[in-house]
DNA sequence: AAGTGGTCTAGACCACCCC
DNA sequence: GGGTGGTCTAGACCACTTA
């Protein structure tokens, strides 16, 4: 046995999770535990279709998969290698704030101005395709990394899709995850990004004086049924943050789109 | 034979690319000329194998990468349906120049301010991880929409990657096209994304006032062998433009991941 | 020539949707 | 219950890499 090895042992038939999920997470698990590094290659498909016990098919469905993530890379002829510290770092999305901070070592963290629950406006009912006066949880944040004030994170919840929001702790917890456990999943997201200037109430909030550039992501995070569960408007002081994203086609062979953002 | 009849006809055997890459073309075709039109649903998928004379699990690769592209949609125990015109316009990565202009309805143009070849400086040599001094293709070029000045997008491509590039008239012509013919296959980008302020030459290009803000967006462009070969930097007017972009995740099955950039 | 990923098949069974 | 997508398998053959 290799260290390199990954047995049967982390996937339960009797699970509801496809087996093609559960192959991803071992393989994940195995890249973050260290016992499989950055640049590291894989036992052959094969070998790993018989330790895993699966077939050949559904191994490289969960591969295809962790390519898609970032996590690894194939290479025709000599075999699956594990992604370097690099590609790693950048998802297949958007990097998100405790990702970035993850990234360069600092520590982030976050500053509640405003955790309640109040009736949806007319614009914010409109963007999450709910009557306006519904009840909606805010949530409005001061991200900070190592105490710096980064960015001004404003997001809206419909309350009937997770109640008692206005409980947990937003300094430390993450709203995403808070969401996902609560039995929400998310599945696709359009975002927008511009540019504009700092008012009053930005400038501060981020300690920047007024007028100055402003970097600003709003999102619509939808559900299986296409349903908005989370809006979110992020305004980053334009010389404090960089948002990064990675894309990458995974059985590309001369993808016929105009390709990413480039003309 | 419905008029949702998706034929073998599409489909060379001799040809050398693959079937499922041919199968995807041929769905996309019949949505492109209007045969499937948005919100109608595909014939069932036995249906299909029948008549592009492929097996289900090869059909299904094809579907599902669509899915990625945002042209179909799955619905599990109804059958797959072509994605609606708001969906399609937005791709699984960012929205490029001219697809923003034709959602908009707007005409696309361009200005080129430079199109030579020159040597690298040190920073253009780190960038394509080239050597000071390797020629490199400069394209400049003020981007439009309606006439109106949007962007400022520098372009460059190490020479012997793709030569003659300064012969090609970029006031129409599509630089990821012409690399696309040229041979190259473009298979992943890492971009960057911030907000600054319009320096004098930028303000002066884009007619805007200085110090306005402006949306930049650097991108390095690599192919399979993961060499750079595009580095792009553009420049947006922040109150004339808006970066749109769409993640979906295929067959999600509760990620684990943090998301889309959202925490 | 041997090893390894890439493509493809035919057929099975399960889960969901709708009548 | 019948139709439709979602998962999974075992095995074949091709293309690329390395020696």
């Amino acid at each position: 046995m290799t260290s390199a090895d990954v047995t049967r042992s982390a996937i339960r038939v009797d699970s509801v999770e496809p087996l093609w999920s559960q192959a991803v997470a071992a393989v994940r698990m195995r890249v973050a535990d260290g016992s499989l590094r950055p640049g590291m290659r894989l036992p052959p498909e094969r070998e790993l279709c018989l330790s895993l016990a699966i077939s050949r098919v559904t191994l490289r469905k969960a591969l295809l998969r962790l390519v898609d993530e970032g996590v690894l890379k194939p290479s025709h002829g000599r075999g699956w290698y594990v992604a370097g510290d690099e590609a790693k770092e950048w998802p297949n999305s958007l990097e998100s704030f405790s990702e970035t901070a993850r990234r360069m070592g600092l520590v982030a963290s976050s500053v509640v101005l405003r955790s309640e629950v109040a009736m949806a406006t007319l614009d914010e009912a409109e963007r999450l395709a709910i009557a306006p006066g519904t009840p909606v949880f805010h949530l409005v944040r001061v991200r900070k990394l190592d105490g710096v004030p980064i960015a001004v994170d404003r997001s809206l919840v419909p309350s009937h899709l997770a109640p008692r929001l206005d409980r947990a702790d937003f300094t430390t917890a993450s709203l995403y995850e808070t969401l996902t456990r609560a039995g929400l999943d998310l599945v696709d997201a359009g975002s927008t990004i511009e540019a504009t200037e700092a008012d009053d109430d930005v400038a501060a909030q981020l300690g920047v004086a007024e007028r100055r550039p402003i970097l600003v992501m709003h999102q619509i995070v939808r559900d299986r049924a296409e349903r908005p569960v989370l809006s979110s408007t992020i305004q980053y002081a334009g010389d404090r943050y960089r948002l990064r994203t990675f894309f990458a086609r995974a059985g590309a062979s001369s993808g016929p789109m105009s390709g990413f953002g480039v003309d």
